[in-house]
DNA sequence: CACAAGTTTTGGTCAGATCAAAGGATTTCC
DNA sequence: GGAAATCCTTTGATCTGACCAAAACTTGTG
């Protein structure tokens, strides 16, 4: 039992995907489409509401939908709203929490592992980042995050820089509640440096080690915010 | 700029998370909803269309939506579809099965780093299912399965399992297309076997090379086939 | 050539209607 | 009495046609 619905997804996935509808490209109007597939709007609004979940096209209220190529972007952004309802929870934040720290200990010992030499050299760009907006918390936090996003870089696989957009996009609202002081700055910057030197060193157990200790303080920060907020 | 349909959808999702519906309960019908809300059916449906995507209701065909309890197995079925775009293309499956190994790698390394010994007996008991199971190939998958994700359970966080899922529902596909025979069945229960030690053994650095070992040569398998089916 | 005003197109929403499947309620039959 | 077949109401899926306001396009003007 197929719905006229499906029989709209499945025509424009297909146009899609073959590049006839290219990135970028607006979407033939409703009205256009329902010639084309001989359906009602209904279904045509039905079809366009399901490919925006699916990623493959991006829509804004009264603008015609766009075309997009689907990536791994696009899946954690469709994620976003269901993740978001599990942040209402406490021990929500904290399962995701614990997922990125086992995410990003793998990562460090891998890094120190495998990385390359211009690896190391765009972890100490981004590590002397992190020591000029020391003082500056809403800098830090920049700089900070792409300290960390190096790191999913070096695997060269593309669903871990989409996988650190998630971490960060889900968890900012629970970070920057958060009291941030330059003294954190400095305890995160010492952190940092010494998961840098751990991976200089081809040393994964330390590099897992330094960053376990830097995620578990951070999560301290998180937590005890919580506990203040109630 | 809010549109109607977002009012219904605040509504609806409000009185899911409030428990006035509750799990398992059918949603009121369409036309009773356009009566509470003062809302057109158009809206309405497109309101449900929206929930269903967030895995907050369950949908299927002529049949009354369901209210769910959001969970991370929600989350991951949301995310199905537009993962099913990104598995069209090899390079899409390679990064997907990568993404895993690098998971498992690091999960057996926690395994042997803190496996309880309730889960050594989970462990122990999947092994002995695969063994049954090595001449009955269907059956083998299954088990093969579990014992992986007896591995997915040792962290205690609810996010692991969702992934476990999520991995094996995308790469399935992949996987049953791919010539499974008994010579591979045992292939696969010798490098279980190999994992079940280091892990006995509390020795992450062998654990997660067997690990490593296992994937990889599983990869090579589905690979071949990739090669075959052109 | 840029910019403002006017016109057409198009997405968002509504109202009302049809149809076939789902879900009960009812009756039939062992 | 309980399982199975049958009837009837509800309800999801789809269609038609319409209206409005915001976008997108066109045109006139400085």
């Amino acid at each position: 039992m197929r719905r006229a619905t499906d029989h709209v997804i499945a025509g424009l996935e297909a146009r899609i995907s073959s590049g006839e509808l290219a990135h970028g490209e607006r979407l033939p109007s409703e009205r256009a489409l329902m010639a084309e597939f001989g359906a009602s709007r209904s279904v045509i609004r039905e079809a366009i509401a399901a490919l925006s979940n699916r990623g493959l096209v991006l829509c804004r209220p009264r603008h015609r939908p766009v075309v997009r190529r689907p990536g791994y972007e696009a899946v954690l952004e469709v994620t976003g709203p269901a993740v978001r309802q599990l942040l209402g929870t406490p021990e929500g934040v904290e399962s995701l929490f614990r997922t990125r720290i086992f995410v990003e200990r793998a990562l460090a010992r891998e890094a120190a592992a495998n990385a390359r030499r211009e690896d190391i050299a765009a972890l100490r760009q981004a590590l002397e980042a992190n020591r000029a907006a020391v003082e500056d918390t809403p800098q830090f936090y920049v700089t900070d995050r792409a300290f960390h996003r190096v790191l999913y870089e070096i695997p060269r696989n593309p669903v871990f820089p989409a996988v650190h957009e998630g971490f960060f996009n889900w968890l900012r609202p629970h970070w920057v509640k958060m009291n941030q002081t330059v003294a954190i700055n400095r305890v995160n910057l010492a952190a940092h440096e010494a998961i840098y030197e751990a991976i200089l060193a081809r040393d994964p157990d330390a590099a897992e080690a330094a960053m376990n200790r830097h995620l578990e303080a951070a999560w301290g920060f998180v937590r005890e915010t919580f506990a203040e907020a109630g």
